[in-house]
DNA sequence: TGACATTATGACACCGGTGTCAGGAATTTA
DNA sequence: TAAATTCCTGACACCGGTGTCATAATGTCA
């Protein structure tokens, strides 16, 4: 036999037309038990299987999701951020559990993106995962809208459709990481990430965490604030430059793992005891979390949900389902950092 | 309109026929400038993408790669070994600069994995990816290669093709652990992982690990090995027993990152002091390794590379080009806990 | 026994592109 | 001016399945 078996082959050895083949193959209960049998042993021994190209270009649908990947494109390259790769692996099971293959992607946020996967019908759907600079994307979102392109995101909002998005609830997070410091005296807070509205996560956990400081009568000091994005490094230098100007605080929210992690390396660097000086407070709970020196207490993200209920609302979505409003609920993981 | 463009919406518009707008597409010198410009505005303005089915139902190639990813089903269900996040990362990066799509699965080593991707022409060639019982997968691979399925492996070895896979020097990694510990006095060895050879990537290290030591007279004793998977549960089980049966050494060798950190937390349980008690080295230098405490003296396999080689050589095989096999150097990187 | 329902199958159009071949128009050559 | 060449385009088969429709064979009921 030359080349892969098609269902003519089959077809040819079994007696029968490709239709019965086609139909026999799909357990059509139209095909006499015996024939499905001799088909299906055939099936066997050629080695066939149906040629998705052919399938999907006639049944007009693919079985597959696409996870586009938004990296911060300031982000060192080398180096992917694990809360993504956690949220891949899951979703990745997802996918699997519900019978859709997964293609991955990565991409810069300013590419031109866009539709592209579900418009060439290589994809039922599109998940978004990012972190970061959302507010460009929501010209892109209406673009995705206008063309019925199915799609859900990760954190970010689409404006009248919350529906799309699955994320934490970063503002109960937020307070969670703020409760933690006043039950154990630790009024005098520093916070590092993005209070900016750039960053509507970011900007969530802060204000959560604002607001349930203000509800125990303590005010943030907006010189205690430094903004950083997700990155080892970023954090470290926001915080050794709060530190350069001899800023003083006793607990620190820091609103990424990694952000929390540079924290530390560059209190310790200016001789600051964790948790004896300062408190800090992480947030997603990514593997590293665990290990780091002190453990890092954090806020806890719980990526094998976030990823099922990513592809659970996608495909309701593309079945034409409704769905609700996806808010996942944070933990607070205290460990010795605090 | 109602639902996506196709070709022959554009041919409509543009005044000429569908076959004429394939080309133009494609950029053929076959067609007019004046009529490619025409075409190419109209495909725009009705965001027509090429229907990906459809093209490679045509052509018989997809454009994608399948990367499958084998866990260690004793492994933790919610914890993916990092080291194989980072080599999908960069897998994932190499096949978009190469102009791959990537179709991403998880699988199990016992099912019935086989060629599906490849055979149902989703995928042009496939990527296998996985630590472990590689020696079950002999009798799969040779299926593949009957069924002329273009793939290469990372770490498994496949009979009489050296060409299908990609992996670090194992053998050259356990000789720099060794030599690390001979250079700093430190002969009292201990080895964990799997020096058996049902997982053969561990075996290597071994063998290099011990062979290094004889060329330096230092003898490993037997009772100072135990055996473990690569997870940080069953490193600190292993060197608990280690430790319980009052087996001394001054220098640990672990065959993986995660063991070695599940082997500190067992020392550090028992007061053990790592490096001063105890030197520890582990493998793969995974993003956890420098920040764990102390930060980990470890053998680094360069994922980056690693994925580029595993691309690039099987599109070389799907190209028909001949393929080196591919021997990565290992580094050593030096730390605190040795 | 004739009308009708049920079961199993084949023929065929169709999905949306790609590649081949034939041929008309314009240009060059003899 | 006829012949050859180049350039551009359209018609059409084809990739390998799926779904619809027609139909033959068999079973059911009045």
């Amino acid at each position: 036999m030359k080349g892969k078996a098609t269902s003519f082959d089959i077809a040819h050895y079994a007696g029968v037309s490709q239709s019965t083949v086609s139909r026999a193959l799909r357990n059509s209960h139209l095909v006499n038990e015996e024939t499905r049998k001799r088909v299906f042993d055939i099936a066997k021994k050629l080695n066939y299987k149906v040629d998705k190209n052919a399938s999907n270009l006639r049944t007009q649908q693919s079985s597959t999701l696409a996870l586009l990947l938004f990296e911060d494109p300031t982000s060192d390259e080398s180096q992917i951020n694990p809360f993504f790769l956690a949220m891949l692996g899951s979703i990745t099971r997802a996918c699997a559990k519900e019978g859709y293959d997964l293609l991955v992607s990565f991409q810069s946020a300013s590419a031109d993106w866009q539709a592209d996967y579900e418009d060439s019908h290589r994809a039922d759907g599109i998940i978004l995962l990012g972190y970061g600079d959302y507010i460009d994307y929501q010209p892109k979102f209406n673009t995705l809208l206008e063309q019925n392109t199915k799609f859900v995101c990760w954190g970010a909002t689409v404006d009248n459709r919350p529906d799309l998005t699955v994320c934490c609830d970063n503002y109960g997070g937020g307070k969670l990481a703020a409760e933690h410091f006043i039950a154990h005296s630790r009024t005098d807070c520093a916070f590092i990430g993005d209070a900016s509205d750039h960053s509507p996560e970011f900007f969530s956990r802060f204000q959560g965490f604002k607001d349930e400081l203000l509800a125990n009568n303590v005010k943030i000091n907006e010189r205690k604030m430094a903004n950083a994005i997700s990155t080892e490094e970023s954090g470290y230098h926001a915080t050794r430059s709060l530190i350069a100007n001899n800023i003083k605080f006793n607990a620190l929210f820091a609103a990424s793992d990694l952000i929390a992690i540079g924290a530390i390396r560059a209190l310790k660097e200016a001789n600051i005891n964790v948790p004896k000086d300062v408190a800090v407070v992480g947030f997603d709970n990514i593997a590293i979390a665990s290990y780091v020196n002190p453990p890092l207490t954090t806020i806890e993200q719980n990526t094998t949900i976030a990823g099922q209920m990513l592809v659970e609302n996608l495909l309701k979505l593309i079945r034409g389902e409704e769905v609700q409003s996806t808010l996942l609920p944070p933990i607070l993981i205290p460990r010795k950092s605090s």
